[in-house]
DNA sequence: TTCTAATCGAGACGGTACGTCCCGTCTTGCC
DNA sequence: GGCAAGACGGGACGTACCGTCTCGATTAGAA
């Protein structure tokens, strides 16, 4: 038999055959020819499928993308966890970061995604809740450990201490896309603990 | 010699007035609708010209919006003196992205940039070098400088200490649109010394 | 065998009331605008329909033209009963081609089919097809008729006799203008027989 | 008085090889691409002229057309000697308009003149001015003479008659296109004149 | 000879229509 | 009732052409 086994659902989407073979052809098409590229017919047409189809699920062709994107950036979720010691923790953030953004997909839809990002409102709030935001909590988190620890002092501003170690890789691997390898890594650990451990009001 | 002399003149220029009234009409546009909700002939309406005007300057409508935005954001080049005190040189390079980005025409516009920026490769290398570069090169003036007058260690990675003078305010500016107050400033200031001065190799 | 079975029906057909809203719009710019003054936007307008409903169904503008015009005036066809009498058969020829290019919509319409007649081979034939063979057939056997019942000779041209019911009303009717009363198709009646009595090889 | 004498020439005239070229160029694209497929940019480049030259020529594509045109049909009017036969006149008032129309360059004009004759109300005038009436007058003069003779009884429709001698001939020449050899012409020789001769009132 | 007005080639100008493509909705029949 | 196929209204895109205008270079009549 083939039992349509439920298990643990992902998310409302790829429920269905249909639904997954739509998220397949979408990232395809996303990937050839970008967010505004990208036609709801070719979909459907890729898909093998109605255009009614993917109206029946997503009010619009931003709501699909913004939905079948955000929940696979979604999904892969740091998981840090407490070395007990700042500098690891930043270095294992730092990496967690690289290997996300270095995902094979990543490089050509990532870009459309941020364009998407600044373009669209609506869609800016979902992401920023869904992905900037836990990722966000998880670079707190190693900040207040690592004040609670004393490694940093008590006063620092962990928002900014937190734009910190974020924006800086996210500069290189998004925008200008220089190559980010060990030593750089290295540099950046120091820059950023030093760093934050200055966000004190002076 | 018998050379049948060419009459007339070789071919009239397109007409400088006609490019500044469809430049000023692109941004309202621009301004009011977006770069998506931006149409050809809404411009040529609004410039008073014909939409062939628009074609025989830029062969697409991207096209268009990357010269015109490029070439208004070049326009405003960062022109800092010398202080003689890091400190005081990088609040100033802060405070003056500060005051670009709060042009009151950046808010929406700066998002759509950036969009096409990642989007469109050929625009991004415009833009890098015409934007991008121009003030990683003033950010680097000013660390070296420092760097000369014993400010900060002589080993320091200059390419990533300018990420750092730049990504954090840029993504809260830009991305995350958080306020930028005095009080950060100061904090932000501090953070950049502190981390630039930790970017030697270990 | 396991063939997968399409689903879903194998595709729509065009809908009649929106072809019908189109012919009659395109009917009345013509009457107004002339073919060249004819554009598809005013026609898609009138109709109450989008551009591409006009080009689902013709390739071009003059496709359209040529297909509604032609199908409307292949529509009337002449129905001619056999009086008995060469010159009774002979003047209700005569008349019903009046009647029909006597039609409130023909004088400008009519023109302009002529014209794009004589320009587009393609639409050439199927004119000829439809329009003007069944109307020679018409004359031809009027023509023969009278033949068989010794009112003309055995030996004339028929072919060329026919010409002779068609071509001087036309020019009148058509090209030259001129008013058509009925003292000028007694003559014109009286022409004919005499003509093409006159058409055997000498 | 000071009368600011006007120094200079008046200006110079057109210059008849730039007229000529623009000649030659207009009947290429014509018998390439017919009349609506003309277009003016496509003449100047052709004769290697400004659109200016055009322009100052003619007030516009039309008007140019019709002016080349007409006056190149006009230039072979017919020129009929009285042969003192009405027979011998008709056949050559036939012979002559076969050959008119037999020039080469006619066929795919010719057509276009037509179709641009019934669309435009000014040139219609025009060429039948130039064109239509002094061949009418020509055949008028063939009956009229015939009439005098006593070859055609006094009270025919000249007009009609004239109408006759015309109507057929065009119609397979231009319309139906079939071939029209000299046992055809024969018959309609006759056709026309006992035709004619029954054009009166009854 | 010198002045100067009109012509020349080239092509930009405003405007209008074309034919294509896409979006998001709606309709029709097959499963 | 879900599905494919695709027609529907609407609207933007980029192209082509018309008839006008401007530009600098050329040319030939009038002073």
């Amino acid at each position: 038999m083939d039992t349509p086994q439920r298990r643990g659902r992902r998310g409302p989407a790829l429920q269905t055959p249909v639904t997954a073979a739509i998220a397949s052809a979408a990232f395809d098409e996303l990937a050839e020819n970008g967010w505004q590229g990208l036609s709801m017919d070719a979909v459907a047409r890729r898909a093998g499928v109605g255009k009614a189809a993917l109206y029946r699920r997503w009010p619009s062709k931003d709501a699909m993308l913004m939905d079948l994107i955000g929940e696979a950036v979604a999904r892969n979720l740091p998981d840090l966890p407490d070395s007990g010691d700042l500098r690891r923790d930043v270095r294992a953030f730092l990496d967690l970061t690289v290997a996300q953004v270095a995902d094979p997909r990543m490089p050509r839809i990532g870009l459309d995604l941020l364009a998407e990002y600044v373009r669209n409102p609506a869609f800016s709030e979902e992401l920023r809740r869904t992905v900037a935001q836990p990722r966000r909590e998880a670079a707190a988190t190693i900040l207040n450990r690592a004040v609670e620890r004393g490694e940093l002092p008590a006063g620092i501003d962990i928002s900014l201490a937190v734009d910190l170690m974020i924006s800086p890789l996210v500069l290189r691997l998004v925008i200008s896309g220089e190559p980010v390898d060990e030593a750089v890594l290295d540099r950046m650990t120091s820059m950023i603990i030093a760093g934050a451990a200055a966000t004190t009001a002076p």
